[in-house]
DNA sequence: AGCTAACTGGACGACATCGTCCGCTTATTG
DNA sequence: CAATAAGCGGACGATGTCGTCCAGTTAGCT
């Protein structure tokens, strides 16, 4: 059971996380992140106060909302990993992942930040990053994927699908499908071509780690032991 | 002369204007689009306003901020028009294009939206599309471009690459190198495999037509004449 | 120089959102 | 059932942004 705060919640307030949770799951999936959180204590039916009691942040109501989304990103990073071909598990996965964000608002815009208090959450995005690192080395030894592609490569374009989807998820919701297989192609061996250095890791990190708003301030400060997913 | 409302501002009128355009170009362009209005009449050293008697609108001012960043969008389609090579006109194009997104934050952002209300800078949109069409005609027949290719491909790619910029521009402000070198890559002739549809230009279009922030409200009302740029 | 219309800039009221605080209610325990 | 600690929720002050308004200033004309 995931996010138990101390030893066990009253009954009533227990129920009342669980309204708070699947509420703003609906409503940021909907909307994105940046929904008032009065409005999300209106959709579960309890005042504010107590959202606010229950997660003193934005941040923590967003990494209790997505933790389980999260753990299906990594989970299909597992199950590509699983798949006998893995050119064919690399492909399924690039377009699982992009399907995800097009479902959901708020998951798009999550998978580009990182936070680094929840380590539940974090933990889980680790997982996702050792199996999908592993699937690039099988993937480049079998074939299917070029050379020069790195493991960030995949976080460039999270943030870049996460622009697509952001843009035409109201006018055009299937333009990820088709911006997803024009990447794919491009992943796909041999390359047609020399490509710039990709971006350390400890670099793309810090671009994790930002504002959710569209303000280009910065807050990093503490640093990380893995990665940059 | 670009932007003149009426017959002739009073001197110290259109020098404030100027300072105006002035200061929010290196704020829109540090920051994006979402600067409080005081802080760009702060940085003009003009009142509130004075900044909103000339540009009642936020809208206003952005169009008139990025009429002549529009215009060398537009220049720039048509450089790569008189280069001899269509292919090599086409990749410079993108490169070009995505290089204005990185340098300026407000720019990246305004080439994902329309502006319906201001004519003669929705009019340097149309010349940019007309070039890129005539571009993208002229390199699939030369061989360099695949034939699936969609003009509407482009506005999809400064959306995506909208995002990269968005997130990296702090971090790792080069990435968007090596998000356009793939792109270049996957629209090379001849296409490894199949894409799904494009979007159809009008669908593009009312993507275009939205709020500037991350909320997923409508407004779409009007309609349009040309095409999804 | 003096007149006047145009222009200036900051004070201001409206609004949205945040996050806290506290008097009332309810679950749990003995 | 009574006692009590935990929980509830909405009112509230703080903050930030918007867009307007108007008393004072200045450019341009005669």
């Amino acid at each position: 059971m995931p996010s138990d705060p101390g030893p066990t919640l009253r009954a009533d307030a227990e129920r009342n996380r669980r309204r708070i949770v699947a509420a703003a799951r609906e409503v940021f999936a909907e909307r994105g992140l940046d929904v008032p959180m009065w409005e999300i204590a209106r959709h579960a039916g309890v005042g504010v106060g107590t959202l606010y009691r229950r997660f003193p942040t934005r941040d923590d109501l967003v990494a209790g909302v997505f933790e389980a989304k999260m753990a299906a990103y990594a989970d299909a990073a597992a199950d590509a990993l699983a798949e006998p071909d893995p050119w064919a598990g690399f492909c399924a996965y690039i377009e699982r992942v992009c399907a995800m964000q097009a479902e959901d608002r708020g998951f798009a815009n999550v998978l580009t930040l990182t936070f680094p208090a929840a380590k539940r959450f974090e933990a889980e995005r680790d997982r996702a990053y050792h199996a999908f690192a592993e699937l690039v080395t099988r993937a480049k030894a079998a074939g299917g994927l070029r050379e020069d592609f790195s493991p960030e490569d995949l976080v460039m374009m999270l943030m870049a699908n996460a622009g697509v989807v952001a843009a035409t998820a109201d006018a055009a919701p299937e333009t990820w499908r088709r911006f997803a297989a024009y990447l794919i192609q491009a992943f796909r061996a041999p390359g047609a071509g020399p490509l710039p250095p990709s971006p350390a890791p400890t670099a793309m990190y810090r671009a994790l780690v930002r504002l959710r708003s569209p303000l280009g301030g910065s807050r990093g400060t503490s640093h990380h032991g893995d990665s940059a997913f």
